[in-house]
RNA sequence: UCCCGGGUAGCUCAGUCGGCAGAGCGAGUGGCUGUUAACCACCAGGUCGCAGGUUCGAAUCCUGCCCCGGGAGCCA
């Protein structure tokens, strides 16, 4: 009978003594005299399985192609380990070389690299032990925020990636034309006449779903979109790319309570699923990247978040005994170092801060009846600090269209989303949050360029 | 974009006062009858980020630029 070709995380769960055929990466050879152990990964799981080779089995001048990096395909039997670091291991019978890996010049040692020398070898850095850990965390929280949503009956929605509209607010963005660059089509004015272009008019690529979820919202109830989004910021930091994915949900008949209800919820259930399925990278991180986030999730995932209003949040700072960089005053923005005392040191657990002050927050958040607060929130995490920023949107047409008005804005460019007020309005909420962003609290890695695939970020975009 | 710190062997780094370019790891070679980031021995390996300048002489001092990291701002 042939041999059944499994997976290492499958070999793991045979019973001894199945006949097997396995394909993988060799993490690293062994010689003893008379017998060669190779780890053998397939990304599968985080454990490489031991492939033993028997005095014999295999000529000198095939083992000698056996190395790191190299691509093999091995059949044998599954038996017993008598060494305590595995269960079991592979007995090698026969072994088919499909792409050799010329130690010489193979980027990858069986040592640790640091991360700023893998994000150089990105197409590389994936065979290793903490970026397999990753993205298999990452798959799965991707499962587990569409799962999260599907089991409430939200929408999955895609909202354009190429956006005519430039007045999102969220930041600079990413021209998108055909034109030739070399040779503009100008105007009799001398400007650049972009009806020339490849859709009429400037587009660009978006900085966030938002405002076309709420058009869905306001058909479909509750929705929610999970992909890229782009910011032309030149933000060089840890916790910025220009290209992220980012998941908003957004909810008719949400008030800002129900909405930060949902944004604890999400939180929590997302990261129960990790916990439960993601065991083995989990501890990973814990040993290697950071040794508080099991801890830290654990608690996250069973406790309630705490929630002030951003009115509170100064008067804390206030009384905080601490030489402020910039002193907390009201109708401020919270500065990053306010944000991790609130969250890292004032309260040791996930904040949701409410009700800011207009003039620092966008146009599009309700105005409260106080007249000078509107019904934001932001919810702080210890490390990575604003992990989400979500309102309750202003569904009242004539308040709306004064907040436009206030802000500088054409409100000929919101055409569309004041009708979303004229007719058939409804009271509703959403937020944002940083699907990288979570990764890191998650894993503990301290680069948001080490928890996408491959990052885009000032000045680079290979790979 | 601003403020710091850095760029020396494939990787991680040391390099004193301006005076012959160093270590560990990795690779290679050999050894070892069961290894676990194996171990032991030997050996090779350099555009000192780039371009100028000062000097008898520059990895080292000066100027400009590029790249990387940390902090800040912008935000998710």
């Amino acid at each position: 009978m042939e041999p059944r070709v499994v997976s290492v995380k499958q070999a793991y769960e045979l019973p001894i003594g199945t006949r097997i055929t396995v394909r993988g990466w060799v993490r690293s050879r062994r010689d003893s005299k008379g017998v060669s152990f190779i780890e053998l990964n397939d990304g599968s799981r985080f454990k490489s399985l031991q492939v033993v080779v028997p005095a014999g089995a295999l000529t000198e001048e095939a083992l000698h192609h056996i190395t790191t990096g190299a691509c093999i395909s091995v059949t044998g039997t599954l038996v017993e380990s008598p060494a305590p670091k595995q269960p079991v291991e592979l007995q090698l019978e026969s072994l088919h070389l499909y792409g050799t890996a010329d130690s010489e010049t193979y980027p990858m040692q069986k040592k640790g690299h640091s991360f700023e020398y893998l994000r150089e070898i990105a197409h590389m850095r994936v065979r290793g032990n903490t970026f397999g850990a990753v993205f298999r965390l990452r798959n799965a929280l991707a499962h587990a925020v569409h799962q999260f949503f599907q089991e409430r009956d939200f929408l999955y929605i895609q909202t354009p990636i190429i956006t005519g509209s430039d007045c999102e607010g969220a930041g600079a963005m990413f021209r998108v034309t055909t034109l030739d660059l070399e040779n503009l089509p100008r105007t009799p004015q001398g400007t650049i006449d972009w009806s020339q272009d490849f859709f009429g008019k400037p587009t660009y690529l978006t900085v966030s779903g938002q405002l076309e979820a709420e058009i869905f919202a306001l058909a479909f109830g509750k929705v929610y979109t999970f992909g890229p989004t782009f910011r032309a910021e030149n933000s060089n930091t840890p916790r910025h790319l220009a290209e992220f994915w980012m998941i908003e949900p957004e909810m008719a008949f949400y008030e800002l309570e129900d909405n930060a209800q949902l944004a604890q919820e999400f939180l929590q259930s997302t990261i129960r699923y990790v916990l439960d399925h993601c065991q083995e990278d989990l501890e990973f991180f814990h040993q290697r990247i950071d040794n508080t986030v099991l801890e830290t999730l654990e608690h996250v995932a069973t406790s309630p978040f705490e929630r002030i209003t951003y009115t509170e949040a100064i008067q804390i700072l206030q009384k905080a005994e601490r030489d402020w960089e910039f002193p907390p005053v009201w109708g401020n923005d919270l500065q990053t170092e306010h944000e991790r005392y609130l969250t890292e040191e004032a309260f040791k657990k996930p904040v949701i801060v409410t009700d800011y002050p207009r003039e620092i927050k966008a146009f599009y958040m309700r105005l409260n009846e106080d007249g000078h607060t509107v019904r934001a929130m932001d919810v702080l995490v210890p490390r990575v600090g604003e992990i989400i920023g979500g309102s309750q949107r202003e569904e009242r047409y004539d308040v709306l269209l004064e907040r436009i008005r206030e802000s500088g804005l054409n409100e000929q460019d919101y055409w569309w989303y004041l009708d979303l007020r004229r007719y058939g309005s409804a009271p509703h909420s959403g937020f944002g949050l940083g699907f990288e962003r979570m990764m890191m609290y998650i894993t503990g890695m301290k680069n948001i360029r080490d928890v996408i695939p491959f990052p885009r970020t000032p000045g680079n975009a290979d790979f």
